[in-house]
DNA sequence: TAAATAGTGTCTCTCAGACAGTATGGG
DNA sequence: CCCATACTGTCTGAGAGACACTATTTA
């Protein structure tokens, strides 16, 4: 750094520019009742209080080290789950969004296993599981709408062809629990034969040669073979048309 | 909206919360000499003042009704060109990517017909067209190497299932031109027959019947049969291994 | 009619879809 | 031994890859 550019750092105040308002906001999802759910959290303060809306908050420059980090610490803050699938939808800001003045969201998404959360913040009143079709047709908060939307669809399209929808599994899983967590998300039946042939020629998943009790013929429990992160690259699961070569 | 509401907004001052600095930057595409090519800006300004890199700038939350519109406003001051094919990539914000505080940029790309620009535009000293393969390999400003290389990146990834890269193409186009195209995005040839099967089956492009003066056998011009949006779903023109059904 | 590029015919092999069939547990 | 569910065998049809072949232009 040369002196000239120390000097200008120096004089420099941030503070002077009226920037938008940052916030994160999350789309956190599970599987419940054989459907894709999503946290809604009723809102205690003005803006738009007491409307659902997606957990979410300000950036706080002074906390996060980065937008990841502020989603990880709203995660923690409503489920207690430190080391979810997170992956970033998109970006929306505008003028208008946000009554307050031009406010900027950065969508997450988190997939996470329903079991793994804690019973006890169950019972809390202002913080429900939705289905995700009940909570599109709510009157949620500012564009929490179109963000759920956006972000319900970015699941649905990976399931088409990636092994995403693995981490809203349980760390041990059959592969019939598998096939319908594709099932739900794609919102088609699947064929049984093909599935397994695919997740089974990816690579993706081991026996465990454990089987969980059941009162018919208990099927093998699978686990992955590595993590998923997002910019993984595994194959998808499903048979998509070949693309345009 | 309630009084109580309305209160609550006329005492809110959104200056007094110290958010992150807000820019968007982008990545300009488009081929040339038969290779992908991304504008750079030679930076007049401190920080890194005299380095390289992507054009982009502050959110202007006096002119811009959203980032998208920020985003059009710097490639019409760049290039000229008022409506390119344009996507948001990624959003990157964190507390040390900028030395002047936490900052947060929206990243865009843009497909431009290199032929649509001003040639007039060719020759400023501030500006360059630069072979994607070597930006990646100059010292750029801030984290603007890892900013192409997610624009880049997701570039080559729509290459293998969408038809996107034909916004790279004039008006008018052979489909040997369109091969091309993938194949510089690819970094693979690909095969002639298998390309044009998929690219004539998708129903993407028509025929105009008329030819470009040629040497030799002068090759068929397409057209596209419909405008190519973010978000348009045409099949993939290469063949991508089937997803995990 | 030669050269060069545009564009096609056609074989093969892979693999998704379909679905009937077999295996394995508890009652 | 019956039932329900887990899991497999196997046929078929679609279509991607390969590559040799034909077509069309100028010189």
């Amino acid at each position: 750094m040369t002196d000239d550019e120390r000097k200008f750092l120096e004089a420099y105040d941030a503070s002077k520019f009226a920037g938008p308002l940052a916030t994160v906001d999350m789309a956190i999802f599970c599987i419940r009742d054989d459907a894709l759910h999503v946290l809604l959290i009723k809102r205690g303060n003005h803006p738009d209080k007491g409307r659902w809306a997606l957990p979410g908050g300000f950036v706080d420059t002074r906390r996060d080290a980065d937008t990841h980090a502020t989603a990880l610490r709203k995660l923690a803050e409503k489920t207690g789950i430190a080391t979810p699938y997170l992956e970033q939808v998109v970006t929306v800001g505008s003028s208008n969004r946000d009554p307050r003045g031009w406010a900027l969201t950065v969508l997450y998404f988190a997939l996470i296993d329903h079991a793994a959360l804690n019973p006890d913040s169950e019972n809390v009143e202002d913080a429900e599981w939705v289905d995700v079709h009940e909570a599109l047709t709510r009157d949620l908060a500012f564009d929490h709408r179109d963000l759920l939307t956006r972000a319900a669809r970015r699941l649905a399209d990976k399931a088409r062809y990636s092994a995403l929808p693995l981490k809203l599994l349980p760390a041990e899983f059959t592969l019939v629990e598998t096939q319908r967590v594709f099932e739900i998300l794609l919102g088609a039946p699947l064929e049984k034969k093909s599935f397994r042939r695919r997740i089974l020629a990816a690579d993706i998943v081991e026996e465990t040669g454990r089987t969980r009790p059941s009162a018919r013929r208990p099927a093998q429990l699978y686990r992955l073979t590595r993590d998923i992160q997002e910019d993984f690259a595994f194959p998808g699961l499903i048979h998509t048309k070949p693309a345009l070569l």
